[in-house]
This record gives C-alpha cells, sequence and structure tokens, in this order.
DNA sequence: TATCTTAGGATAATTATTATCCTTTGAAGA
DNA sequence: TCTTCAAAGGATAATAATTATCCTAAGATA
C-alpha cells in the first residue's frame, strides 16, 4: 500500500486532502483527463473547484512527479511519473494502456541519421484493443 | 514543382487563394502551429478571419489531407500527411524535423507483450539540435 | 453565364485554462 | 499544544482557444 502523503512530501508538494485524492485517483486509474478527474474528487469534495484541480495538475507537473499524456484526437491525460514507458491507445473504446518498450534500436537508428542528441522519447500506438477486438 | 490546386482536388477540397496559401505554407515550413499559419496568410490576405484558419484545418484534417503533430509542452503543428515517420523536436529552440525510422522492431515487440492491434504509430523525441548544442 | 453549394469574413458563443482575491489550513517552531 | 506564516482551496473574473452562426462572396458544374 503505498503512502500518498509521504510521496507527496518527497516532492515537496504540502500535502492536503484533496491532493491525497488526486493521487489517489491517479493510481487507482492510471491515466485521467482533467474532466474525470474533476468528477472523481467531486464525489468526496463536493465543492471542490475546477481551479483546485487545475492548479494541482500543474504543480505537480511543476515538480515532475506528474507528467501530461498528449494523444491524437483526444484530451491529454495525466499519470504519474514512473520509468519510461509507451503507451497503446484503443481507438475503439479509449483504453490507455502502459508498454515497457525497449526503444535503444530506434535511439541508435536516429543516432546514425541525425546529430540531435535525444533526452526524451514519447510514444504513443494507437490501434484496437483486445476486448474490442472480439 | 507540386501543384497544390490538383492536391487539394484530389482530397476533395475546393480550391480557393486561402486553401492554396495554406498548403504553400505547410509545404515549405513543414511544421507550423495555428498562429504561425495566421500570421503568414495575414501577410496575403489581410482581411482573412483566424476561424478561417481553423475551419480549413480541420477540413484537411477530416480528409485526411493534414494531420495534427502533439508535442510536448507547445501547441500541436500541423503537417501534410506523407509517409511515416517520427518528430525530433529541440527543446532549446523549438525546430521540428522529420526522420524516418523503422519502427518494426517496437512493433514487433508491442505485438509479443500485448494483443493491441497497432494501426498507428506516434513517435517524438526530444532532445537538442545540432544548432542547439553547439 | 446561371445556378447551386460551399467558403470566407465578422463576430458571437462556447470551452478551456489561468489569474485574482480572500479565507482556510498545513507545517514548523516556540 | 499554541502561534505564526506561507501556501492551498474555493469562488469567480479574466484570458485564451476553438467552434458556431449568419450573411456575403466566390468556386464548380452544367
Amino acid at each position: 500500500m503505498t503512502n500518498y502523503t509521504n510521496l507527496l512530501k518527497e516532492y515537496d508538494l504540502k500535502v492536503t486532502p484533496q491532493r491525497v485524492a488526486i493521487v489517489e485517483e491517479l493510481y487507482k486509474n492510471g491515466h485521467m483527463n482533467i474532466d474525470d478527474l474533476y468528477k472523481k474528487l467531486l464525489s468526496k469534495f463536493p465543492s471542490i473547484s475546477l481551479a483546485t484541480i487545475y492548479k494541482n495538475i500543474n504543480a505537480m507537473i511543476e515538480k515532475v512527479f506528474l507528467s501530461e499524456v498528449k494523444i491524437p484526437n483526444t484530451k491529454s491525460v495525466y499519470e504519474l511519473v514512473k520509468t519510461e514507458h509507451a503507451h497503446l491507445v484503443c481507438s475503439c473504446c479509449g483504453a490507455i494502456e502502459d508498454i515497457k518498450l525497449d526503444s535503444s534500436s530506434i535511439l541508435n537508428e536516429v543516432s546514425t541519421l541525425s546529430s540531435f542528441k535525444i533526452d526524451s522519447t514519447n510514444i504513443v500506438l494507437s490501434g484496437i484493443c483486445p476486448k474490442c477486438s472480439k
């Protein structure tokens, strides 16, 4: 069981019930957009402001505790920062899954073709998930 | 020399001077966001409306003539559809470059790890471009 | 050239995001 | 535990981004 309070403290984020709830939800659901989060938190905090969601998401991104995932044809979603991974997105139901890929072959290729020094990769693969392909 | 008029017709888009200019600019600059495009076109069409840019970009995306490229920490840019390729983005100067990568290794990996049927890949690699690393 | 459909321009409306202001509440020390 | 202070929350205004509406103008086709 992860201790969200300590996690927030480690990232220099003052601990508030709203923030703990945001982390809880993201931990539980993996990827959520602003509206999803807002709706979820409204049930716990009936008077929470949408501005609070925005402010916290931005603060957490600032501290590199969350990251934004930009996905074609959809609103961005947010996730807890973890080891690098790619995303699988179902163009049918919208499901998003993490997948750990070895991107070394791609990075090698880049280094032979260009003199960019790559320090972050962003891979989103779209297709049909197992459920939808049935 | 590419004939933008015929190109637009091929994609079932009525040919107007504004549309031709949009294609010209995208062809010349590779990747542009809405504001870049608007500013450029304003010099040719002093009374062009921002709404015209939006409407045309959306119409061209609809016809799969343009595509949107979502990039971390920046506004989306648009490009003419061409054979699949990845993007290199300079986090220093913002330059965007196309690069043709062989993504078969990654796709193979995905197929062993998950049962998603991938039909489109979206790869953005961020780093420092040759110019900025000098 | 006439006609019809669609695009352009101006602008209003909507949506998304950020800023402001005041109140409340964590966190740290006395 | 109490006090204090900075920072967060909530309400809401302001701003930015995008889309819708309406009328006029201009392509495309016969």
